[in-house]
RNA sequence: UCCGGCGUAGCUCAAUGGUAGAGCGUCUGGCUGUUAACCAGAAUGUUACAGGUUCGAGCCCUGUCGCCGGAGCCA
């Protein structure tokens, strides 16, 4: 190792003009001609072009041995030069390869999602993976100070729960010992307990669902943020949620702006997202769904988009014709990539509209009670450029220990936070039933006995308090922020109903 | 669990029931600054699996497996 020269970060390059720099990391390009050799390397920072001269000799016939994902370190200056990607280059002194790397799988082409998938593991290297768990941090970072700024104290709940669960279906059985246990659904109840001692309280942890879903906003293991808030009533609960939103939104528009642009996110759409977010509740959602305007609004959006489909099947007439012509090899590779995407953006489109009369059904015949379906979701949040605020659900269709409303029992103080442009549901949250003889008879209602929850009721007979919290969805957050189609990108081994490898 | 789609070279895809192909990647040679470099050449197949129909099956039929998407449910 060359003590004397030091090593620095690519991200670093561009202040460092002239300098005699030494960088580690891989190989994502290789150029060469008979006198020269360019070396495009990675190091988890950027990327920087590495230019080795036939003169050096050793470098040189190093060089040329590289293969793509090679591990290497180069020692050379620093210049500013136009032509290289980064801005910045290096010209390479001396040459040192840690490993030649077998042939890499993941070439510059475009790939199937199961090829891709098989590969996470070296996927992960990618633009776009990279980009995504950028963001990902950042939300994390976002959430996390802000919990910390107000006050609030992290505290871990527990990942395995007994058995008596909430729907047993939805649970992951392990075996523990001589007895069987389940993976957490949720750190809520227990998190209520940290909430009598504390005041103000979050966990941040993984969780798991064990639901036949095979949707694009579906995983089995995924994590999620829960504040949990004593003496608070819904409406600061909600208010907490907005806060939080914007805090995020915020925090990954000013951290993340090149990787949202390099994921094509419409940049100017997150930074719309503001106070005060848009609220209605469970019924005025209901009357709107079965209204003439919204029915109005979908035929329009059910014209536009057959238009939209129109403009799609003629491109990729268009393309398939301009196949034929492409002279280069990649520029065909090209085409052949935008044929499939645009292939894949017809089907989707035409699936859309397809199910739309549907949906418009669905929503026009809407009847009090029911919980909102994902399509009257979609419906919803597409109405509004912001996330809305969807409250007071029927008691029947939510969970035991959301609080009864005291003006209407049928509904419980509960809202679901639903992101616009058709993300639908990121946050579920309500104020939490303090009373030990209705939040009893709701159990009882639900199937449960109270019997197995004595600590849970403990929480109301020692000190009862209104209070209140959400649980919020990172993948989904994420998904949404970056303009995704789907959360399995948003993490960076996605546990799904049809896949647990790698 | 139900409904729909797909499975051909390492990858992405072609191939009226009639000799399995292209591009990318890889390898070899050439080239003094390339930007997915370029030019020339080479290797590469149990057409997911098991049956069936047929003179003949990648293509048609039946079953199995795998993956993708949607519904229900959910963050």
């Amino acid at each position: 190792m060359n003590t004397s020269t030091p090593r620095v970060m690519i991200c670093d390059l561009k202040t460092m003009a002239g300098q005699t720099v030494q960088l580690r990391g891989w190989l994502h390009g290789k150029r060469s001609s008979g006198k020269v050799c360019f070396l495009v390397m990675r190091d988890g920072t950027g990327i920087c072009q590495c230019i080795v001269e036939a003169a050096m000799a050793d470098a040189f016939a190093g060089a040329l041995a590289l293969t793509h994902e090679s591990s290497f370190e180069v020692t050379g200056t620093v210049r500013l030069d136009e032509r290289s990607p980064g801005g910045a280059e290096v010209a390479v002194s001396g040459l040192r390869c840690f490993q030649v790397a077998d042939e890499f799988p993941i070439t510059r082409k475009a790939h199937g999602i199961d090829f891709l998938m098989n590969n996470r593991h070296l996927w992960l290297r990618s633009n776009r993976p990279t980009a995504i768990l950028r963001v990902r941090h950042t939300v994390i970072k976002a959430i996390r100070d802000f919990f910390d700024g107000q006050g609030f104290t992290l505290v871990d709940m527990p990942i395995l729960v007994p058995g008596a669960g909430e729907d047993r279906q939805s649970l992951f059985p392990v075996e523990y010992f001589d007895e069987k246990v389940f993976l957490t659904q949720t750190g809520q109840l227990y998190l209520e307990g940290a909430c009598m001692a504390l005041g103000k309280v979050y966990c941040f942890g993984p969780t798991f669902r064990a639901e036949k879903s095979k949707t694009r906003r579906h995983l089995t293991e995924f994590w999620m943020v829960e504040p949990e808030v004593a003496f608070a009533e819904l409406e600061d609960v909600m208010a907490l949620a907005e806060d939080m939103i914007c805090a995020v939104a915020g925090a990954v528009v000013s951290a993340n702006r090149a990787e949202l642009e390099f994921l094509g996110r419409d940049v100017e759409a997150l930074g719309k997202i503001a106070k005060p977010f848009h609220r209605l509740t469970y019924s005025e959602a209901v009357e709107r769904l079965r209204g003439e305007p919204i029915r109005r609004a979908l035929e329009e959006e059910l014209e536009r988009d057959t238009v939209r489909l129109q403009g799609l099947v003629a491109e990729l007439e268009a393309c398939e014709q301009s196949l034929a012509g492409a002279k280069k090899g990649w520029q065909q590779d090209k085409i052949d990539a935008r044929i499939r995407e645009l292939r894949e953006n017809v089907q989707d489109l035409e699936q859309d509209i397809r199910a739309r009369p549907e949906h418009i059904r669905l929503a026009q015949s809407f009847t009090w009670g029911k919980d909102l379906g994902g399509s009257d979701e979609t419906i919803l949040s597409r109405q509004f450029d912001r996330p809305v605020f969807v409250t007071e659900y029927p008691r029947d269709a939510k969970a035991f220990y959301m609080k009864v409303s005291p003006r209407d029992p049928r509904v419980v103080r509960n809202f679901d936070l639903l992101a616009p442009e058709g993300y639908g549901e990121i946050i579920g949250g309500s104020q939490r039933e303090e009373n030990i003889g209705t939040i009893g008879e709701s159990m009882r209602a639900k199937g449960l006995d109270p019997e197995d929850y004595p600590w849970y009721l403990d929480l109301r007979r020692y000190g009862s308090v209104p209070h209140g919290g959400f649980g919020l969805g990172v993948e989904r957050t994420v998904a949404w922020l970056c303009g995704l189609k789907h959360v399995r990108e948003t993490i960076a081994f996605p546990r799904t109903m049809g896949r647990v490898y790698p």
